[in-house]
DNA sequence: ATTAGCACTCGACTAGTTGGAGTGCTAACA
DNA sequence: TGTTAGCACTCCAACTAGTCGAGTGCTAAT
């Protein structure tokens, strides 16, 4: 059998119905579509060909027919065209970012929450990696006796902290010595080099603070390592909004899959590498999410190549897969100067 | 109508029994408790004295009674008696913090997390308050040109940094030194005076800096304001499992309330002068909230007088007291000791 | 190839029925 | 005077038909 270019309008026509009731759709409001000047037979019989292609499903004998996942496949890699973002959206986003706001974290909280409320769905995003990113400047800080504060900014401009061990012995005084030492020999490196180049260059050139050096580089390698945390997560209790989370326990089942973060964790890190990706229902790993689609972006930092985090929407498989896609566009663009203007301008 | 022993004995039973139950206690199932000896026809006699006093509502003529928000407060001012905190439950709380964690935030998310998994019920953290902390030092670090990161640390250990702008004719070798004049000269002050003494006693020594030094007050006002950010959530969804919230409607309502974190920021702003607080149903001020309670505790930094910062948990106004008050008291203890830990030792 | 028509299916909704848990009240009892 | 057995009453929850309508597949005519 094969896919003419009725069936795939018919298709196209099942899903869009479909997105918006979320009932199943029969042949009768099919035919009522000006668009066809079908009767409901012929387009029963059409149905009846889907269903038998995989590209619907059939609830219960009389109900209509609801799209497959395969369908929804079908649908964002051929048939779907992307909506465009209305000026209202644009300034319902703005509104999120036009308080003066003064940390990464938060602009990026804000983002999750303005992707969750103009989409309605859940929203995610991945705090940047630093592993690519390059070290700019290393700043000991005096704390305790016994303790230190140790700032790394990269060459992007992120700030990252933590409290490290002074082993007895390093005078305060020596602190700035060692900070100075330490931005020179490794200004420019990538953050993920660098504490394998502590360990094996300066630890051996400076080996009465070998100790000392070492408790750096662990500081610095656990700053990088980004972990679960770095999920911001935004509008989850959007998603009681939808028919197909009626069901108290599969809405449980979805806040607590997506509660602990690391699951969202682990896709949006899997989908860094592309700067789209679309998974559709089962295409999940997660069985929770088996009647999720979950859509991510990557974002960069003004028009550098490197993307440094990932954007992610998490909706019923029945989701508007063309506002989202524009949303994220938008936002991983606006994400990017956002973020370049933090750090470059004032 | 007098409230008589033998009345209050009968209400804490009803009391425990719906807050297990979750469904209106009649007689005949206070009567079988062995510890009256009584006809269900007395219990019956009591409780419609007790439901006349204001202690009980009927649900509808033929349902047994449910304790009023009344009887709660009464329940938790008298009568309760604080659950022991078992073994297992510290064991459990342990494991939270057992891995490596390396910032406060993740202190505090884990501590919410903890107590959410212990209670089953929403828990919420307030991070510390910087505002009665001290200041222990300052440090420029530089970014790029005309800009830099500004990173203050406090009396009990915090770091917090924020970018700053450098006008220009601010040589980066100048950050060093305003960097040890600022330590120096506003070393111990309280952060909330900090600002203020820039302000009025620096700038006009510094006369040629004085736009610099704005902008580097400007920078500690916005990092020790604290905002809805600082309130880390955990166990939203738990809310899902109690019959309470088995309306659609509802649970969508609690979610939307507590997602914008502004409402619990206030409710625990207000609640941070007082060591325990627990506010009933009604008491609430949130529409929202009516029907649950907020138990909140304030913590400190190991045994210092000023509290920093407070813990709460939201669940059903059915919600076992004792033992969220007794879960409280075990982490606000905890986390007291964690952080000063976390600062003081290795 | 399309369509009108028809018999059939099946969930959603409605109304009626029943059973049980609970109550208040009264009268008897210790 | 406090307690209790007994009874009539209430009302929800659960079950049972019964009906309606939207939808289907199939067939025969166009």
């Amino acid at each position: 059998m094969e896919l003419d270019a009725r069936k795939l309008k018919i298709l196209q026509a099942i899903i869009d119905e479909y997105v918006m009731s979320a009932s199943p759709v029969g042949s009768r409001s099919v035919s009522k579509n000006p668009e066809f000047n079908l009767s409901s037979a012929t387009i029963r019989n059409e149905m009846a060909d889907l269903e038998e292609m995989g590209f619907l499903e059939q609830p219960h004998t009389s109900a209509g027919r609801i799209p497959s996942d395969k369908a929804y496949r079908l649908y964002v890699d051929t048939i779907m065209n992307r909506a465009q973002i209305s000026r209202d959206e644009i300034r319902k986003i703005r509104t999120h970012f036009s308080s003066k706001i003064s940390e990464v974290d938060e602009i990026l909280k804000q983002t999750a929450v303005a992707i969750s409320s103009v989409t309605n769905y859940t929203a995610m995003v991945l705090a940047p990696e630093l592993d690519c990113d390059t070290l700019r400047h290393i700043q000991l800080v005096p704390l305790v006796p016994g303790k230190a504060l140790l700032v790394i900014v990269t060459g992007t401009g992120f700030a990252k902290d933590a409290v490290i061990h002074v082993p007895v012995g390093v005078r305060t005084e020596e602190l700035e010595q060692i900070s100075r030492f330490l931005t020179k020999r490794l200004y420019g490196r990538r953050m993920d080099m660098v504490a394998e180049m502590i360990a094996s260059e300066l630890e051996p050139e400076m080996a009465d603070r070998r100790e000392f050096l070492s408790n750096i580089a662990d500081g610095i390698e656990r700053k990088i390592t980004p972990n679960r945390k770095s999920v911001e997560l935004a509008g989850a209790g959007n998603m009681l909004h939808y028919p197909e989370y009626a069901d108290l326990q599969k809405a449980r089942n979805f806040l607590s899959a997506v509660e602990g973060r690391d699951a969202l964790y682990n896709m949006l890190k899997r989908a860094s590498s592309l700067e789209f990706t679309v998974t559709i229902g089962s295409e999940n790993e997660q069985d929770e999410l088996k009647d999720c689609s979950v859509v991510t972006a990557t974002y960069r930092m003004g028009d550098q190549s490197m993307p440094m985090g990932t954007l992610g929407v998490i909706g019923p498989t029945r989701m508007n897969y063309g506002k989202v896609i524009s949303v994220l566009e938008y936002m991983r663009r606006s994400l990017g100067e956002i973020l370049s203007n933090y750090i470059e301008e004032d």
